[in-house]
DNA sequence: TGACATAACAGACAAATGTCTGTTATTCTC
DNA sequence: GAGAATAACAGACATTTGTCTGTTATGTCA
């Protein structure tokens, strides 16, 4: 290859790092080095190791493909969650060993709890600026505290809703005035937090 | 390693293999093996090669942390976009060179025409589901069709708003009907699309 | 019991991959 | 032009990692 003006491929082996890191699969020194038709393996790692340096880029030494971006600042961690669409009660869990789709997060406070996504149903949450079609990321937790939107199942069904207690029993609350609150019967159907809603998506193009 | 019933240890192999995957950094056949005290390499590869066979995982022959979910088979592709807070008019194009964070974006029709992301002020967008400190996700472009959700540059501003045409006039139209909306002056004061959302992100955890 | 399938083990080889030492070329500055 | 800094090259070595051959244990079923 021949000579470039310092700190332009510089930038390209970056971007190019970059983007193999967030696509999953981070490259090889020799794969960068093909990539930019370097006749040396080391031109290729020579960049590496000096985007290591700037902090652009970490590494685990001695490792495979072990280059990562600094996961403080500006890029942060992100993890693949699997994507549920509609649920019902019992696919619930094998929907979740087996999800039809991934969905990219980027979390600050990833702390080991487990995320998933689901596509809102129904009108019920229009007031809190939950559509139909909406994606919500959940994080899963038995319980809740009043005023948060959670994902509940009652009976057979999973459904996004505000979570409120009235006299130490549980209500969950649509957002909607065409909608009923829900007041789980104490005997009847099967009822219990699936989780927390932490984020809403809504996809216009 | 103890014998295990057939497929139980299997299972947890997948598992295990499958939060590696999806955190972002795929094991080696020796983590694997580390990870579950096996006292040979094989016995690992074996699981391997088994999940592979059933169709849980795909893999690259030769080539080191090469598991993938077959799902996420083809290259999903995910993108920094630069995040800005607050915009004045002029700032915007500093702005735009030099960010103070970026978000991370999965985009599967991305052709290159430039993103970026701001977080919208007030409530005039409510009754779209689009609440003051919510992230839009912006496709720049100079015009936009009628219906669609756009960013515009009013004055020294940039607002939200939804596009409107009316006698061949372009009208920029809230969704509450506590705002007016907003009719360009033809002389008057700088006008100008600058994109149309193309998604909407909310984060309450 | 014996055939068969799966699980786990043992040890080795080969390919992929990270790392090292040293050299040449280009550009900039004094 | 000399020296410094950066880019790129050349060739090798060492470790990591994937792969292979063969063996031993455990459980199933006719």
């Amino acid at each position: 290859m021949a000579y470039t003006p310092p700190g332009e491929t510089r930038k390209k082996v970056y971007e190019f790092v970059r983007e193999r890191i967030l696509s999953g699969s981070p490259p090889t020194v020799r794969e960068v080095q093909r990539a930019f038709g370097f006749r040396a393996v080391q031109s290729a790692r020579q960049h590496l190791e000096a985007l290591v340096a700037e902090g652009k880029l970490v590494k685990d030494s001695g490792k495979a493909r072990s280059h990562r971006l600094p996961e403080l600042g500006r890029v942060r961690s992100s993890h693949l969650i699997p994507m549920l669409g509609r649920v019902q009660a019992g696919e619930l869990t094998t929907a979740l060993q087996d999800p039809g789709d991934y969905l990219l997060v980027q979390k600050t406070s990833f702390d080991g709890r487990e995320l998933f996504a689901l596509t809102v149903q129904g009108e019920s949450m229009l007031g809190a600026g939950i559509l139909p079609g909406d994606t919500v990321i959940v994080r899963r937790q038995p319980a809740a505290r009043p005023g948060e939107i959670v994902v509940a199942l009652v009976g057979e069904e999973a459904t996004v809703k505000r979570y409120r207690e009235k006299k130490g029993r549980v209500e969950l609350h649509p957002e909607n005035d065409a909608f009923e609150p829900i007041v789980p019967r104490e005997d009847g159907e099967p009822f219990s937090i699936l989780g927390k809603v932490i984020e809403v998506r809504r996809n216009l193009e």
